[in-house]
DNA sequence: ACTTGGGATATCGTAGACGATCTCATTCCT
DNA sequence: AGGAATGAGATCGTCTACGATATCCCAAGT
């Protein structure tokens, strides 16, 4: 067979008009684009896209399983509101979850792994694009939890991370927010190469109930709806 | 006014045609009427409950968000599989989430707390309906974390042991699954009347992991698909 | 000024339909 | 006998349409 296979697409994986709109979703959710409480118009995002609203229903209904939005019979779907209550115990169940994962990962890290977590530490400091940040945080992050081979775990924290995506970019773009994780960052790795799991554990656990605290300490006060 | 409103139905939270069928078709994961690798046939559901298969789609993208069904572009949703790596993973996940909660759990309790653990353990030991052990079984230990005024974590708990629910029923049946159970159950009841956090997130760790050990060594081969 | 009622419009949840894609069975060719 | 081609039927993803429900605005009554 005569083609040049590097440029096939797998149709099979095309996204579907709902994959499509549940990205955008979920990113303007992300962004701050679409606020906490602000209801999501199924017929205008279908307009948006020119599609019906099926597909926009789809997706809303995934996005609702994840805990981004809620679904109130006959009204549609309104992105959630978390209480600060709830912004500390969704920390919570991370830094239980990521502690425990830095720990897994520690024992089997290589010299590559902190290539890379430095290099994804670099490109943290230095990127002044905002809306890259938290990724390259997650990225960080994840990097050390790869050679744990947990892939379901870093998979939950994953989620669990999503729950908090909207609040974690404004915690960073706070003032010192980024300097501080930046900081934080190169500590926790340091720890990981001397092979010491209690003090990576401990840092990074204080890492993430710290972001918490700053970030509560500046939320806006809760605008009734 | 002079009606009596305790028997009142809140309309807006009457469950929609998707809700129902996301319950059936969860449930029947669960109790393995539908197999993992088993095909969801949109329009076979949507006749079973006679309604279009928009409500089906809907159902089946929010399991998809839960885990529980996996779509295949034009091929429609399967029952997800779990390799024995991944469920040994997910009862990891569960042990690490459950203990914490217990530990956070356990200076709060209360002697109500012990009575309603104890009454949830006799009812475990006594019911003959298989079909009840994991409910009862979910109570038990979702008892024990109630004191930590965790809702997140309790949530993310729920949700890790959703992914497992089918293979929980599965060990239960087990021989002596549910006597080692029991046995267990008491045994971290009593470490928490004793307010010993070590001990009892030391049993109930023993406990999940034993747990998982017994189903994998009695999973049937995985079968080719 | 405030409350109630009614009508118009917006939005939701889902039906039946349709084109695209997949799967299976049959036939033909080597 | 095995492989390829073709057609029919099954299934998927989404369309348009419709009835149900919610919301908003205006007018009338107190």
């Amino acid at each position: 067979m005569p083609f040049n296979t590097a440029q096939v697409t797998n149709l099979g994986k095309a996204p579907t008009a709902s994959d499509i709109i549940l990205k955008f979703i979920r990113d303007s959710i992300a962004d701050g684009s679409l606020d906490e409480g602000e209801p999501i118009r199924q017929d205008d995002v279908a307009r948006l896209f020119n599609v019906s609203k099926i597909p926009v229903r789809e997706a809303l209904k995934r996005l609702e399983a994840e805990g981004l939005v809620e679904f109130h019979r006959n009204k549609g779907a309104i992105v959630t509101s978390v209480s600060e209550p709830e912004i500390a115990q969704i920390f919570e169940v991370r830094a239980i979850l990521e502690t425990n994962a830095i720990k897994l990962s520690i024992p089997h890290m290589t010299e590559e792994t902190f290539e890379k977590a430095l290099a994804y530490c670099d490109a943290f400091a230095k990127e002044t694009d905002v809306a890259r940040w938290s990724e390259l945080n997650w990225r960080f992050h994840s990097c050390l939890y790869e050679d744990a081979q947990r892939p379901f775990l870093v998979r939950t924290i994953r989620s669990v991370n999503d729950r908090l995506e909207r609040y974690l970019r404004v915690q960073l773009t706070l003032s010192h927010g980024k300097q501080t994780a930046d900081r934080e960052h190169r500590q926790i790795l340091e720890a990981c190469r001397a092979r010491d799991e209690e003090k990576a554990a401990e840092l990074l656990y204080a890492h993430i109930m710290s972001a918490c605290q700053s970030l509560l300490e500046h939320l806006p006060a809760k605008k009734p709806r």
